[in-house]
DNA sequence: ATCATCACTATCCATAAGGTACCTATATAT
DNA sequence: ATATATAGGTACCTTATGGATAGTGATGAT
């Protein structure tokens, strides 16, 4: 109940700048999210991560992991052989921005259900 | 360390049905932390949400209070008088959103710099 | 000689989110 | 009669995102 101001607004409205707005934006991107739960295991092939992410197409693993990678969460090891090999693990802060997604399931496994409650209820109305 | 899992794979690998998704879909959406944010003071109605988040046009702000309210954080109460009022404020689910909300913030705040200096760092390398 | 593997890379396309502009209704104020 | 305030709705357009598809280079296996 102390940083329980309107400080989003202190930026320039959500604009570029706010730090919540970079945040958020990481995460709302599709794969962000499971490929970063993905290498809490530890360190993994670009191979292995598209196995493990069944869906993933190599494009989109790549790009996720470029953008992980400029933004500091993933570090990329490349070793010189041939066939290649690439090893993909997360920082520290990588690990850190894993416990924030760690708190954000834990409150959306709690509170899924109301919503889906919500809108079950909301389509009905609708319906009537 | 106890849903220290891996069990954004236990639901089906994202798609819809996952929790995680659900709340990371919502959160996505450009104007809901914002919109959020706003009504953690109380009440508002309309016009005022939409002039404490300037930029917010009409359309956005009515769809975005649209969803909240399907979705159970938001409530909408109509007066029926002439001209119109309507006035919003959130539900105890909304209210609990806001505090994960403010948990984001807070992670965001704090590590917002790292992740700023490693872009600098990636944009200088790949100048260079 | 051909094929498969690894880790990408490039290109195109469809969808959807967000933005712009304009429309509604009613009562009050001028 | 006209303008304003209120709380929207609707049509249309642009852009960004994601997904599908195919190609790259090098080597080892068949």
């Amino acid at each position: 109940m102390d940083s329980d101001d309107d400080s989003p607004f202190g930026y320039d409205a959500f604009q570029r700048t706010c730090p919540s707005h970079t945040v958020l934006e990481m995460l709302a991107s599709k794969w962000v999210y499971l490929v970063v739960c993905a290498l809490r295991r530890g360190r993994m092939r670009n191979g292995e991560l598209a196995r493990k992410l069944e869906g993933i197409t190599p494009k989109m693993l790549t790009q996720t992991l470029r953008v992980l990678e400029r933004d500091g969460l993933v570090r990329r090891e490349v070793f010189p052989v041939i066939p290649p090999r690439v090893e993909y693990e997360l920082t520290g802060l990588g690990r850190n921005l894993a416990g924030l997604l760690i708190q954000i399931r834990s409150w959306a496994e709690e509170h899924a259900p109301d919503i889906k409650e919500a809108r079950a209820r909301a389509t009905e109305h609708q319906d009537a």
